[in-house]
DNA sequence: GATGAATGAGCATTCATTCAT
DNA sequence: GATGAATGAATGCTCATTCAT
């Protein structure tokens, strides 16, 4: 892919490391703001007066800490990431179970996390050009596929590396992709956990098969 | 999924239906200079004004022939539809190929189509939320998976409606969902493919194990 | 009253005097669609477009018999003005009835002209900046001045020709400009008829005083 | 009367209370631009870049202090009439003259204060569509009627309501209509105040006569 | 005569960002 | 540190009028 021209990409880490209290706060404030924002106004409304007005603060306050309106939606979406990668992780990696029990419960998690605030999420993505190009969005990725892939390496052991990265791959992205999708079209969370169970159920037939082809599989799998 | 306000959903089929060929090129040549503005500055500066240049016309050509912006990109998102779901129908109906086969063909297909012009399909995908609530996206959308809906008949003919549903939205999704991201991350050809082939396996996996479950496969699946 | 610069006083008769049937059918056609459109969308929606297309002919045709969109409004109100004012010039010339009689009847009868299709007058009031300063609308002006001056020799057959004139013009522009603000208002036709007769009564009172005044009214004045 | 369909009534009131002088002083500014433009140009040529321009600030400012160019419009014509309400309701409340004596002076008041600026109020006449639906016009006209209808119960105590309501309505309208007609066709003082004095003639005729019915008036009236 | 495509100046309004106070 | 007024480029869209066919 060729990427455009004219796409400046900005910085988006924060202007200053708010060490005190009093500017903890103040950040905490304007995340909360443009949370509200974003989801009452959706993301084409979502301008830096209105969230620095819903804050309770001044615009030039605002930019004392977000050196530009892309790093307010990034941290947003960052603290997001944050949150689901580790309750992914966790689950993961919970070796209590087994591979396909996670799966499952990693995309149930996710598809009902993803459908809380809806419409927060909605108007993230649609502001994700803003920050797609940035550095930190990569990371975010690659942190991702690696919790797949260690998770993989649990889950077919016998596989090679490049098979599992490729597994990795495709979970990691269908789910993602269709949790977005699900949430995005705003389903009943009855349905939402259907689609999740069929989901979980076709990674599971998936490692399976894998496992299969892999380890001859005397009797048989898992 | 509470919408957010102010959306307005905008008129977007064509103000009047091009019979003359003069007229038909015009239209051609204003998508043509929609697609290049698209691809060469992203979506976030494709403007009428840009458009029109490009093309070579007046701004108020180009409102002759389209009602908005929104339209344009409209336009060239269900031209896009128009093509990719007829190769998809093709493909998913074709009765000479086992279903796993069709599945595998369909998302090679898809995936190598959803990567030609990369960029351009990023930027529209970015442009997105302005025609996303449009009825003629829903009935894309419909349409897609009526066609899914089809293929599973012949694929699963002893699941239920509902489990069809299921599977037939799942699979629609996680292939359309991550054919975008892959043609989004511009990867290389070989690596889409492996992709491809991996999520063809997956979806055969799937489709196996739906079917052992309903009918206990006495012998043997498939 | 020191006329604003920048406004052009521009050509407001027809460009053609159309003589053969198929012309005046034509004229007659526009002028029928633009009073839909006037009506329809208000003064600020009327543009020459909606009216061809109303009319069912091309702007090109439009143009061939009106010089520009000024005209066409213009040719509305001078052929309101003519109907009016010819049922005006009856009522006030008939002199089968007293003065204040005819008075009566001619408010009356304006009121009630005034409120039918009232939107459509409303719509021509709101683009009267655009053929004020025509010659024609001071034509106008100047004929319903001469009809009351008229009906004023009548009426105060003794008054001096400055009394009779400031008379006339009173009863006039009361009249027109009180009409007009009641058709605005859209009151019921009922209140239309009550505030005509009250009015009615208003003019005979004041002419009456006058002919007391002027004719020092053998026993008592006032 | 039925009102034309697409007639947005958009937020007339100030976006922001201004309460420092310097504030104050830039709305001053603004209006000053305002009406600079208005009698410079016209209504038609009216445009918020040019009061901006004229007012030496950018447009962005402008749009601080009103919400939408109706706005300067509908503030210019409010502050006119707050003036005008206040002398008017001065000498109509003014019991220390008899009511024909206060009619009198009310209409020359009127006139007089009609013809100052004419060019100016003929403008602001012609933006009239873009605030005469506003709730504030709405309530301008029915302090007005107010106003004449307290006058009214002085003038004719012995009527009943709805003849005072109905006398009221002539004597606003009359007075207002032919008030703006006088200033619109900028006839020179004199003649003005000639006209003014007539009509205040016919209102204290219409007002003795309707008096006379009323009481059967045993000597005279007044 | 008729057509209707083409023009492009013009307009209202928004918004990210700065900087004097 | 905080404020918020000021900026002005940018945008989507309209419409009177012309003129080649």
């Amino acid at each position: 892919m060729t990427p455009p021209k004219n796409r400046r990409t900005p910085r988006l880490s924060s202007r200053k490391e708010p060490r005190q209290a009093r500017s903890t706060q103040l950040v905490a404030d304007i995340l909360e703001a443009a949370v509200r924002v974003l989801a009452r106004e959706g993301a084409h409304r979502f301008t830096t007066a209105r969230v620095a007005e819903t804050a309770g603060i001044s615009v030039g306050s605002l930019y004392q800490y977000f050196p530009n309106k892309e790093a307010i939606l990034f941290r947003l979406q960052a603290d997001e990431w944050r949150q689901t990668g580790g309750l992914l992780q966790a689950l993961l990696a919970d070796r209590s179970m087994p591979p396909t029990g996670r799966l499952h419960a990693v995309v149930q998690a996710f598809f009902r996390s993803e459908c809380e605030e809806a419409s927060l999420r909605v108007a993230l993505d649609d502001a994700a050009p803003l920050y797609r190009d940035a550095p930190e969005t990569q990371a975010h990725r690659k942190a991702g596929r690696q919790r797949f892939l260690q998770f993989m390496r649990d889950a077919l052991p016998a596989a090679t590396p490049r098979e599992r990265a490729v597994a990795a791959d495709i979970v990691m992205m269908s789910m993602s992709a269709v949790g977005k999708q699900v949430s995005e079209e705003g389903r009943p969370p009855a349905e939402v956990d259907r689609l999740a169970s069929a989901m979980g159920d076709m990674f599971a037939a998936y490692l399976d098969r894998m496992r299969e082809r892999v380890q001859p599989a005397p009797k048989r799998a898992i």
